[in-house]
DNA sequence: TGTACATCAGTGAACGCGCGTTCACTGATGTAC
DNA sequence: TGTACATCAGTGAACGCGCGTTCACTGATGTAC
């Protein structure tokens, strides 16, 4: 059943995009190859002719998941916008499109070699990108964009960790879009509707 | 091989403290019922005699993690003291004895019912003990707690998770530092010893 | 352009392994007298 | 207080299951002529 090259690297992205929303909607661990696999549209047998382990697979999820977020930042509006949506019940409830660091971030440490070298590189891309993005220089910049996204993360893990107390995890992001708020250059609002 | 019921209620305790040790290490996933008895000097064929369940046990051993950590919030200087600790490289370093929500907080969505409940109650008991420890009142004082813990488990993750630019990692913990000794009640430092 | 064959993407069964949970058994503890 | 026996905490083998990975096979694709 072989199928012709552009067929196969489509099925290959496939693989990849699959893996980058389950596994950031149920973690590493509780997916398995041939979850994703099947999710693509594909048997689990032919997966190792396209990556060379679970790992190599996890690793390059990870990478797509990062540059589609970090792509968003361009200007201080977009980090506004981008705080917005974060910090929504729509993001809590659907991790799958969502921040790769607070769905996989904790779950970093146990893992191999590889993803953890990409993960802190990612990492250190995005608070590259989200420091330019705000246009700040220097320490003061870097701490202002280090603050903001740690507030980010942490904000979004307690409200989906504390999602069975309904009132205490809307009040975590209610709390937090106001005090984000004014984390922000001065003349730039939260969106707070998405 | 009975043992008498004092001792047969140290080793359910041992069990615990195991697992609550273990489970922050590693995450829920990685560590089997047999992990943690053994970590307690038993086999795992009596676990079943002390718990009905590894999610029961699961959700017994993050109250325990709760409530050390409640129990040293007292008043502002506290919070300073755990606030300088909290962002150490030690802390980063020893999940087991630290902070249950950056360690185990982005795989409660992933977990039963029963665990999914504690967890979201424990949160709640944090945010108030840090909200009255800080000695804040009324909205601003909920506010001022949750943009603090906030900041610390998502700093805490992200210098997790990028520990592999041994950099960025002490980069993210030092700017948390500083920006969180911003966040503090006027007065009161930073305890960047720990 | 048309044909013959080599290549190889994908299939599905199989592998060894570790998991949560169960259970028959053991022997020290606890109790009835 | 001392004895006889019932209780039950802990043991270790076993269960069914799902995992990551491998492999013989299939048949459409791609290429050599």
């Amino acid at each position: 059943m072989r199928v012709s090259r552009e067929k196969a690297e489509e099925n290959r992205a496939a693989i990849v995009a699959a893996g980058s929303r389950l596994f950031r909607e149920q973690g590493f661990d509780r997916v398995s190859v041939a979850d994703v696999c099947g999710e693509a549209g594909l048997t689990h047998g032919g997966f190792y002719g396209h990556f060379a382990s679970k790992d190599a697979l996890e690793a390059e999820c990870v990478d797509t998941a990062f540059s589609d977020k970090i792509a968003e930042l361009t200007d201080p509006a977009s980090v506004a916008a981008m705080a917005g949506r974060y910090l929504s019940a729509a993001h809590r409830d659907n991790p799958g499109q969502g921040c790769a660091m607070a769905a996989l971030g904790a779950s970093v440490p146990q893992r191999d070699e590889l993803l953890r070298e990409h993960f802190a590189t990612d990492i250190g891309r995005y608070i590259d990108a989200l420091t330019a993005a705000l246009g700040g220089e220097g320490r003061a910049g870097r701490d202002r964009a280090i603050l903001l996204v740690s507030a980010l993360v942490g904000g979004l893990t307690l409200a989906r960790a504390g999602k069975a107390s309904p009132e205490l995890s809307e009040e975590i992001l209610a709390s937090l879009r106001a005090s984000v708020g004014k984390l922000l250059p001065d003349g730039i609002a939260l969106n707070n509707a998405a």
